[in-house]
DNA sequence: CTATTTAACTTTGAAAAACAAAGCACTTTT
DNA sequence: AAAAGTGCTTTGTTTTTCAAAGTTAAATAG
């Protein structure tokens, strides 16, 4: 039998890097804050998540203001998109046979 | 919005695990070198996880002989079988947006 | 105009988890 | 008798996770 975890993704093993994945996918732009509520998380936390995404490329950050507060948003690359999809389907494939 | 990731079970965060209860699913007794093989680990990696999984009464072990040489095996139980469930669909929620 | 609050971090440090390697008791194979 | 396999446990290192506090800059309240 093949080894079914070797296709699963390092970068997701953590549920909250997961929850962040998922998030972005349905949301095209999504700000630090909103991440925060929703994940439940503090802001260390939840930045140096954001910054493993953000160094294997999964995600985009935008600074941006809104007059002239900043805003910090995030979105998801092509990579991250793909990279996701693949983890999930490695997660399928492994489970299917249920 | 509700947080995508309350509902993941700890315990299934690691790959490890995850692999290990995705093998239990389908073979109702699996032996220790057999998963060793399978998933790809040191010893004393699989004993540890396999151990978190008997903690949580995920799994049972079975020791027996084979002959007069020992063997031992490892089966999912009822428990285990539910909270792996549980966990799937979680996931499945949190990704059926894609 | 001063004080507090909010946003979005970074830094620090502690705790937990993952992991490899070695050791061990016992047995089978050579 | 020596080597090798089974199924661990122990030891110690590395990695990961996380909370808490500090930071900069702007917004808002009093």
């Amino acid at each position: 039998m093949k080894n079914p975890i070797a296709d699963l993704n390092k970068i997701f093993d953590s549920r909250i890097r997961l929850g962040v994945m998922s998030i972005l996918v349905v949301n095209n732009e999504i700000g630090f804050n909103d991440l925060k509520q929703m994940l439940e998380l503090t802001d260390g936390n939840l930045a140096s998540h954001l910054n493993t995404l953000e160094q294997a490329d999964f995600i985009k950050v935008h600074k941006g203001f809104i007059g002239r507060k900043t805003s910090t948003t995030y979105s998801i690359t092509a990579l991250g998109k793909q990279a996701f999809k693949s983890h999930l389907d490695a997660l399928e494939k492994m489970i299917r046979k249920l």
